[in-house]
DNA sequence: CAGTGGTCTAGACCACTAA
DNA sequence: TAGTGGTCTAGACCACTGA
């Protein structure tokens, strides 16, 4: 093998090990060195090749086991990172001028929301429905839910300035999220709403904000069917 | 401050920070102290609270600078991993029986593609066009051109067994992605392969994958519109 | 230019689990 | 139960950069 002849910081060792997978010096399910000797071979310490193995199996590109080592994994880092900004940094990045107007604010109670918050059928929602515009032409719909047990405050906010979510970004920080991704036609009122044709191909996000195990919101964030999520993956 | 009572992990520390920054101890934008302090006050040494910072800041959750120290990060976290797996797997998942079917294998030149893919307008491609089903009802249509000058291997491959997602996967692993996701009204061909009507909302994943900047392949990936993609986030 | 984070080291103990 | 990865420690030097 290479005498491993400048391996030196922990961003080294992953570079070369994944030259050598893509090399196929270890193919796609091969076992490779434990850590122990890759650290004797690149006279490095233990711990600089874990940290290396550590990230290359965060990224999906190594698979380890106590006892049975670390392998190369079968499927590897079909996993992208999407970035779901805020619409208004969204917006801007286009670049176009944002603007925002409320449509709805409502207290009620919905049945199938609370079902997908895990809610009982009769909690008390506040609903939020918004247009978010890039350049006066519309860009997003957000409707919102709010879980008012959970976040009372938000009895006292109008929304008619902010958005539901700009507010909960900064007065709810670090809530976990399950979201869904899908495409749709649009309703008469979604497409009267993005200026688009009924029926319309949209893109839809769903979005229920958690904290530990409670629903915070839910939202449904309606964008025209030509608008693209961009990711990329190392 | 609480008396740090049994903070010892990496993880305990990065949950007591957690919670320092959801209870607002630390409001969005702060400065929290630095490593050796946090490392005084926990007890443990610097680099177990390094670790928690280092994994804290690869989530969006805080903001480090040299110098400058650590901050709460002003939008936290609004980016997603999304898991896109194998068809197969994801098929498997459902669970439904999977099956494959290879429509066209053939070797052109097309300018947008080569365009998208950074070529020569008159690069040889390699275009496949396939159908992934889920207990016999179409469920991806997998349309893919292939650089020949990248992989020529590619040549000798028919692609009437294994789907060029599958065969790519191993034989060129560890490329990077670049992918796209929108929505899209079905064409004709589109809604017959797809058994839907004409029209009806697609979702599309766009994918290009690079080795060192030369662009190996180009895939246009059609779901049916009901077709969810999911992701949760911590 | 001083203080912060970024990283490496050498050694140790532990948790898990496959052989 | 032995071998692997997972983690902690204490100390050190370095790179960056904002006060």
């Amino acid at each position: 093998m290479s005498p491993a002849s400048r391996i030196k910081s922990y961003s080294d060792v992953k570079a070369e090990i994944l030259r050598r997978i893509a090399a196929k010096v270890w193919a796609v399910g091969d076992p490779i060195p434990n850590e122990e000797d890759l650290a004797r071979e690149f006279q490095c310490a233990r711990t600089t090749v874990n940290r290396a193995l550590r990230e290359l199996a965060e990224a999906g590109i190594v698979e380890r086991k106590r006892r049975a080592g670390t392998r190369v994994a079968e499927a590897p880092a079909q996993d992208m990172r999407f970035k779901i900004p805020l619409v208004e940094d969204e917006v801007a990045a286009i670049p176009a001028c944002y603007r925002y107007r409320r449509l709805i604010r409502e207290t009620l109670s919905d049945e199938a929301i609370a079902h997908t918050m895990k809610l009982a059928p009769d909690a008390p929602l506040l609903h939020i429905c918004a247009l978010h515009y890039g350049d006066d032409a519309p860009f997003q719909i957000e409707e919102r839910w709010i879980n008012l047990s959970a976040i009372p405050q938000a009895r006292e906010e109008s929304f008619q300035d902010i958005s539901a979510n700009a507010w909960l970004v900064r007065e709810v920080p670090l809530s976990r999220l399950d979201t869904q991704l899908y495409a749709s036609a649009a309703s008469a009122e979604i497409a009267k709403r993005l200026a688009i044709k009924a029926q319309s191909p949209i893109l839809v996000i769903e979005r229920t904000t958690w904290r530990a195990d409670q629903a915070l919101t839910h939202a449904k964030l309606s964008y025209r069917g030509d608008h693209k999520i961009s990711a990329t993956s190392a």
